[in-house]
DNA sequence: TCATATAATGATACACTATCTCATATGAGT
DNA sequence: ACTCATATGAGATAGTGTATCATTATATGA
């Protein structure tokens, strides 16, 4: 990144508070650990799991071991600063928020590859049934599952 | 079910002749495994996992074992019988579709537990900005997510 | 009916992700 | 420096789902 890139590095400052604020609330310490996976997470775009994130840090050399790599992902869910897709398969997918629009998936059964696109605001007409169910909702996914384009000219 | 319950039968017969067209169409087999797994699963209201199917096959002696379960599952699922949706848990979650009104889900990010609701056909706002990536679509779920009404009592 | 081929099944081992345990290391506060 | 709560890592563990393979069941045709 840019050092005049300021509007970035501000979104990602912002974040961090986020973060910090999470973790004084809660008691947690700000541990050489949760410093060195927040800026990690930060420069990754778009989804990551945690395997792949510990190898990421594995290749800097920077030391992190699975267990406290799943524990501070766990703190950046409680704090907001990244949300979790489900995609069907046996891996947790992680991204953060920062700089991503709001987005939904549509995945393809054959490949297992998904394509994303901006979420439309267009889903609100379930809003109110939910809510007259007592449910307080804090966010939304559209998963669309179908064939890719890839796989569709493969099988043509 | 009454004996008189045509209309149910019915349906159930409906999707026996769709699972048997399958098992026809791929050179498979009508299996002692396969009659005895389709039943089960055609008994079962809403959601079900492959443990919780198999568990329920023990305690009436029906004796099946895992992998079957998970072979006739899948089974089902390419005839269309029944249906998978990722709860975002480590299980693979399915459910039969003769009976189910098509519906999506919100889950308690607290308790793990989901509420239903009737699909609106609100979304397709969505279906031409897909389609125009060449991705052509099959299904589609909502997922929210939030607190139940539960869990905001017992926060309350 | 019997022989043969093919598919289905179950026991077992296996691969893999995520989590737990617990001993050690770290660090904030006195 | 001392105290003590928290953070971390190594390794064990739990829990799904899958692969292997020998055995059993079923279909087909002589
Ligand atoms: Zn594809
Ligand atoms: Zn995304
Ligand atoms: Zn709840
Ligand atoms: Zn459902």
């Amino acid at each position: 990144m840019s050092r005049f890139d300021s509007r970035s590095t501000s979104k990602i400052d912002q974040e961090r508070g986020r973060f910090l604020k999470h973790l004084a609330r809660t008691g947690l310490r700000v541990s050489r650990g949760r410093e060195l996976i927040f800026n990690e997470v930060m420069q990754i775009h778009g989804h990551f799991t945690a395997e792949q994130l510990t190898k990421k840090c594995q290749k800097k050399n920077l030391k992190v071991s699975r267990p406290t790599v799943f524990r501070i992902l766990h703190d950046l869910l409680a704090a907001g600063v990244i949300r979790e897709t489900a995609f069907g398969d046996k891996h947790r997918h992680f991204e953060h928020v920062y700089d991503e629009k709001p987005h939904h998936h549509a995945f393809c059964i054959y490949c297992h590859g998904f394509i994303e696109f901006p979420d439309m605001k267009e889903d609100m007409v379930y809003h109110s049934i939910i809510e007259k169910k007592g449910f307080k909702i804090l966010g939304h996914e559209m998963h669309f599952y179908g064939m890719c384009r890839k796989c569709q000219e493969k099988a043509a």
